[in-house]
DNA sequence: GAGAGCATGACAGTTACTGACATCAAACGT
DNA sequence: ACGTTTGATGTCAGTAACTGTCATGCTCTC
């Protein structure tokens, strides 16, 4: 049977959407997909990581437009140049997006995991400024507003019905970020 | 026997240095302390949460000192005063605040768990800023940036030989923030 | 000094995860 | 065509994190 991966990250998301994340176990996880409990834990090295297979994808997605925008980019600037690169592999899949947040959203746990991969795209995003020669505490300070950008922009974007761009929630919440300081 | 929590911190403390978090049963702990594994559970949600016993009281204290400050301050310095206000918790057990971290930044899991707790100090201070009138996103967004200044401060207070005060980390931090921006 | 209330112990049960070994099929070299 | 090797999976036993329940003992109060 193929794509075993793929069939064991759809039966999660519709389990935890139709009981939650407590009340499944892997085992259920795992009949659903067609597999033994063992073979889940061979491809996810626990039970939330079932809902984070793209975040390595998306972190090096990060890390590859910094280094490719312009080297007179200022380090926030490089940096915000990432977060909309992330932001168009979310664009390709906003519906799954969503329902997917929604199931973090309900769970502290998932919120958890979410927040430690939220903290691997600001280390990434922190050396990719390095590279480009920004010093400390630039580069950690950039990274870290660059990536809060990032999260407030993902929340406008799943809740506004006008259903704007991602770039666009970007432009905005850097805006009005610039008008804090 | 009494403090039967502070000892079981106490023990949990000890252990993780020496051996670890993973290597470190729960009935390990309990041992040590002279409880059992039930009572240890009584006390902490779980195996982690025994190394944050203070945060509810420090995001407590965030959220006062920012209520209290004058109201003329902008949103970002009303949260700033609230982590001064937190840092100034910190500053009375400077060693105690080193050796947890470090048993901290040697495991993900506890990392997961620092993260939701920094993250539980960006809804309060938000929360905070809101009561004193702030619109959205400048409340969320100031809050955001006041725990990065936080997280990149306590780094290098705890990191510099030369022992700066909490509040002079802060103050750097808060300006190498502006600069970028 | 009987009883209420609270912290703890004792114990059984579920579930997340791991290690070791067996099986099976596709791919490969000869 | 055939033995081999490799990779993915199944099977099974085990550890440790938690949870529910009931029993026990201690303190405080009336």
């Amino acid at each position: 049977m193929p794509d075993a991966q793929g069939r064991m990250i759809r039966a999660a998301m519709e389990l935890f959407a139709e009981r939650g994340f407590e009340q499944t176990t892997a085992v259920d996880i795992a009949e659903r997909a067609g597999v033994t409990e063992r073979t889940f834990f061979r491809h996810f090295a626990d039970k939330r990581e079932v809902l984070f297979d793209g975040s390595a994808t998306m972190v090096h997605t990060v890390h590859e437009a910094i280094l490719a925008a312009p080297g007179d980019l200022s380090p926030l600037e490089a940096a915000l140049t990432g977060i909309v690169a992330a932001g168009d592999l979310l664009e390709e899949r906003r519906d799954h997006a969503v329902r997917r947040s929604r199931i973090i959203a309900a769970n502290p746990s998932l919120q958890e995991r979410e927040l430690l991969k939220l903290a691997a795209m600001v280390d990434t995003t922190a050396e990719a400024l390095r590279k480009r020669g920004a010093p400390e505490p630039a580069a950690d300070l950039a990274a870290h507003s660059a990536v809060t950008v990032f999260h407030v922009a993902f929340a406008s974007w799943i809740s506004e019905q006008a259903q704007p761009s991602f770039a666009e929630c970007v432009a905005q919440t850097t805006a009005a970020l610039r008008k804090l300081m």
